[in-house]
RNA sequence: GGGCGAUUAGCUCAGCUGGUUUAGAGCGCCUCCCUUACAAGGAGGAUGUCGGAGGUUCGAAUCCUUCAUCGCCCACCA
């Protein structure tokens, strides 16, 4: 082999594309299983990816988490394990309908002017093409994705998951259809789950506003009360006002219960009721009720059967019962009601109030409490087997911190608002009859089916109109560790894959999607769905603030997989990853400097081994005749790799890869390399075949220790290698088949880390010496002897007196020039 | 209002279940160096009462208590 074909620094560019496009053809990415049928690998290892949004494109958050997918993966095929990553898209309900939505914009058209069908059908149109993005980005990045088992949750199979799911849910009488208060987006006009109304601290205010008392001769009127005072954050919504709520046992308006109040500006009559639920020392300790417009209200109207009065269009827009309201936007609605208030004498003050408000995640638009009918899943049955299962043990959370955030929401858990009022995603599988045949009572229970009716079971009309609505998009994604292998058939994939072995994801995804697949799979597959759940850090830019887009502070991965390549983002990422990840662009210089670093020790390597035939991933045999230097660095390998091995199992990935750094970059080039200058320069020719079986060896064994941090340089090097090893037939074809590196009986020899400890310690002090004293580094050696320096003495002196102890030492030399030549070791 | 995390060199961070760490790395800084790989490099150096205060222990950056500052998550007090 020759070294002149190497450049001096690493393309990357030119080597990752080519490297990938030849491992997924091959196939390496298949399962062990799949590759060799006849072969069934008795440990599985299997990931599902967490699908990324079809509209997505890779960001730095999707970099840090397919990067620690992709080493897992790598380093459990590597251990000859089945191994199955499974890659797929999600689409996205609302995220997707809105790209959609904006490019009929720019046409000047809304989704109403094309109509369901047609929108429906653009929307196809854009994911085949530009949905394909973020998975060829996933390959740019080098993840080792089982491609040809790639899912998207809208494909049929997963359509037909969710049908079965639903179905069985209601059939187990674990989904139901109501009126209740949800989380509307009034821009979005759908209704959102708990979890999709995030709670945001705003600066709002209080506003006091008097009610009058109705009637004459009341008692309110005996002690001198025209009015009472409520106070709100939302005055618009008084408009459906249908009571005031003081606490029970108020003594300051107790004696108000029952009493009638006029309501300002829609001059109702509504009562003064008592409810505990009213906090006396809130505001003015009156509270107005608006069961249309508040969850608490609701709950209250339910209890004292009061009426509830929606005054808002889904878009925000006052209703025809805010009557002279009518038609305005929500706050302008609030404005001109405390205008108007204010002219009738009725409004006091508005005092600044901080309070948490929930906003769209999608869209960040304020959301507003809304009464509709909504399907709901029962999920306090769901989370009851999560609960068992976690107590089981089932269920494992790294860091383990995360354990209780899971718990907690589970012991909480509220019913999970499914229905969306958006077209793209999963038809809600419901059919209405909208037949007038003698079957009318029975026709009012809506049809709940696998497969679309074609007519009324109760009275046979074809007259059929299926619920409009679609289910939220966690309603597909909540089963994809096993929609994916093939559920609810019964798979061959199936049975081999499930239950999956780990899930990788950010903390942020716990509630959303890792909570309801454990319920999902506990309740469908009857076992929960993974093990272990490793949650890592957030990738946040280095204001702190999260990295986005729209904040301007992002840094795109692929720039810099262009700039220094897949492997050096990669390694960078890890290395940084031990908690939380603060990027900016210097970040990334430790992974290309390193990447740049193996490149050039690679070089060195195929220098000093060009004419060497005896090349081999053999271990050498009987180490312990070796030189100091060659067992010390075989020591040192198998320490490692050990090391590395036990830290990547527990999941401290950041940890593994500073440990690798630091023996390629430390133990490989700094000591191991300069130490065997010398021996390839000099003319012992058995020295010289002696250590160009060790470095060769090392190299080949370092490679496979970076192939799952750096599958792409790894490989590079190691097919050129491979080239060059006397038994190269039976190494495997390519790096991603090869064998992980930790050995039964690790090789470890005190011996040799002691001296060479030693050596390391007594050249330094030399060195340091010699930098104090101004000596040149080419006479540092012999200038230091002959500076009757007595320091410098004092170290040589010892660093000898221990060679000779170890017997490493044949004779005292007078001169320094010893410890550059080979003689000592 | 609850919960969690962070606080270590000028900057960004490691330091996993208390003792080979006399506290480490990368970047930056200073000195010297193109030596059979690598100047995106090599050799050496300076800089830290490990947020404050208590406590447990033979021994604490590491465990406990408390305070301070920052950040995150959860939460229907209008």
């Amino acid at each position: 082999m020759t070294s002149e074909a190497l450049p001096t620094r690493y393309n990357s560019k030119e080597v990752e594309a080519r490297r990938y496009a030849e491992w997924e053809t091959k196939g390496y990415f298949r399962p062990q299983s799949d590759r060799a049928k006849a072969h069934t690998a008795k440990n599985r290892y299997v990931i599902v990816i967490p699908p990324p949004n079809v509209t997505g494109i890779l960001h730095m958050g999707h970099a840090l988490n397919n990067t620690i997918q992709d080493i897992l993966v790598r380093w459990h095929r590597m251990k000859g394990r089945d191994t199955l990553w499974v890659p797929g898209t999600d689409h996205a309900g609302i995220a997707t309908q809105n790209v959609v939505e904006k490019k009929l914009a720019k046409q000047k058209k809304s989704r109403h002017d094309i109509g369901r069908e047609t929108f429906l059908k653009e929307v196809w149109t854009w994911k085949e093409e530009h949905g394909a993005t973020i998975t060829r980005q996933l390959r740019r990045l080098g993840a080792s994705c089982d491609w040809t088992r790639e899912r998207f949750t809208m494909d049929e199979g997963l359509s037909h998951a969710v049908r079965e799911a639903f179905v069985t849910l209601y059939e187990r009488g674990l989904i139901y259809q109501g009126n209740y208060i949800i989380n509307w987006c009034p821009r979005c006009q759908t209704a959102l789950s708990d979890e999709e109304s995030a709670h945001k601290e705003i600066q709002g205010g209080l506003y006091h506003i008097k009610y009058p008392v109705a009637g004459k001769g009341s008692k309110a009127e005996k002690v001198g009360e025209d009015h009472i005072v409520i106070a709100t954050t939302r005055p618009e919504t008084m408009l459906g006002d249908t009571a005031v709520a003081v606490h029970p046992e108020d003594a300051r308006y107790k004696h108000l219960i029952g009493k009638k109040l006029i309501l300002p500006l829609m001059e109702r009559e509504i009562p003064v009721i008592g409810d505990e639920f009213v906090d006396p020392e809130f505001g003015t300790g009156m509270v107005k009720v608006t069961p249309a417009h508040d969850p608490n209200d609701f709950e209250m109207g339910k209890r004292h059967k009061l009426e509830e009065i929606n005054v808002m269009h889904p878009d925000g827009k006052i209703n025809a019962n805010g009557r002279q309201y009518e038609g305005l936007d929500r706050f302008q609605a609030r404005k001109k009601i405390i205008a108007d208030l204010e002219v009738a004498g009725l409004f006091i003050q508005r005092d600044s109030h901080l309070h948490a408000v929930g906003h769209c995640y999608r869209c960040d638009t304020m959301v507003e409490p809304y009464l509709s009918k909504q399907w709901f899943v029962k999920m306090k049955p769901l989370a009851e087997k999560a609960l068992k299962a976690h107590r089981a043990g089932k269920t494992i959370f790294y860091p383990d911190r995360w354990t209780k955030v899971y718990t907690n929401w589970l012991e909480g858990i509220r019913d999970w608002c499914i229905s969306r009022q958006i077209w793209w995603g999963h038809q809600i599988p419901v059919w209405y009859c909208e037949g007038d045949g003698e079957c009318k009572l029975a026709c009012k229970q809506p049809t709940v089916s696998r497969k679309n009716p074609d007519k009324c079971p109760h009275c046979g009309s074809k007259n059929l109109r299926q619920d409009p609505d679609v289910l939220d998009t966690w309603f597909s994604s909540w089963l994809w560790p096993f929609s994916t292998l093939g559920w609810p058939d019964k798979t061959e994939d199936l049975k081999r894959f499930y239950p999956t072995s780990d899930l990788i994801t950010a903390p942020e995804i716990i509630f959303f999607w890792v909570a309801r697949m454990i319920m999902a799979g506990l309740e469908f597959m009857g076992e929960v769905p993974f093990s272990r759940i490793y949650i890592h850090g957030t990738v946040r830019a280095q204001s702190g603030l999260k990295m986005s887009k729209s904040l301007g502070n992002a840094i795109d991965p692929l720039e810099v997989i262009d700039e220094i390549g897949a492997d050096a983002l990669r390694f960078s990422m890890i290395m940084l990853s031990a908690q939380d990840v603060y990027l900016s662009r210097e970040k990334f210089e430790v992974g290309r400097n390193f990447t740049n670093k193996i490149w050039n020790a690679s070089r060195f390597a195929f220098l000093n081994l060009e004419g060497f035939t005896e090349g081999s991933a053999q271990s050498p045999s009987a180490p312990k005749t070796l030189s100091l230097p060659n067992r010390w660095i075989l020591s040192r390998l198998d320490t490692v790799a050990a090391e590395i091995e036990k830290q990547l199992a527990g999941f401290s990935l950041a940890q593994a890869a500073t440990e690798l750094y630091h023996f390629i970059w430390s133990d490989f080039c700094d000591w191991f390399i300069e130490l065997s200058k010398p021996v390839f320069l000099g003319a012992d020719q058995k020295a010289k075949t002696e250590t160009q079986r060790v470095l060769f060896f090392v190299l080949e064994r370092i490679l496979r220790l970076l192939h799952p941090f750096s599958p792409f340089i790894s490989e590079e090097i190691w097919q050129q290698l491979k080239v060059a090893a006397q038994d190269k037939d039976q190494w495997p074809e390519s790096l991603s088949l090869a064998a992980w590196p930790v050995e039964a009986k690790p090789f470890k020899d005190a011996e040799a880390e002691r001296s060479v400890g030693l050596m390391q310690q007594a050249m330094t002090g030399i060195r340091d010496l010699r930098s104090r004293l101004n000596i040149p580094p080419s006479q540092e050696l012999e200038a230091v002897a002959a500076s009757k320096n007595k320091a410098a003495l004092q170290i040589f002196e010892s660093f000898k007196m221990q060679m000779l102890k170890l017997g490493r030492l044949k004779a005292l030399k007078t001169d320094t020039a010893f410890i550059k030549s080979p003689s000592w070791i």
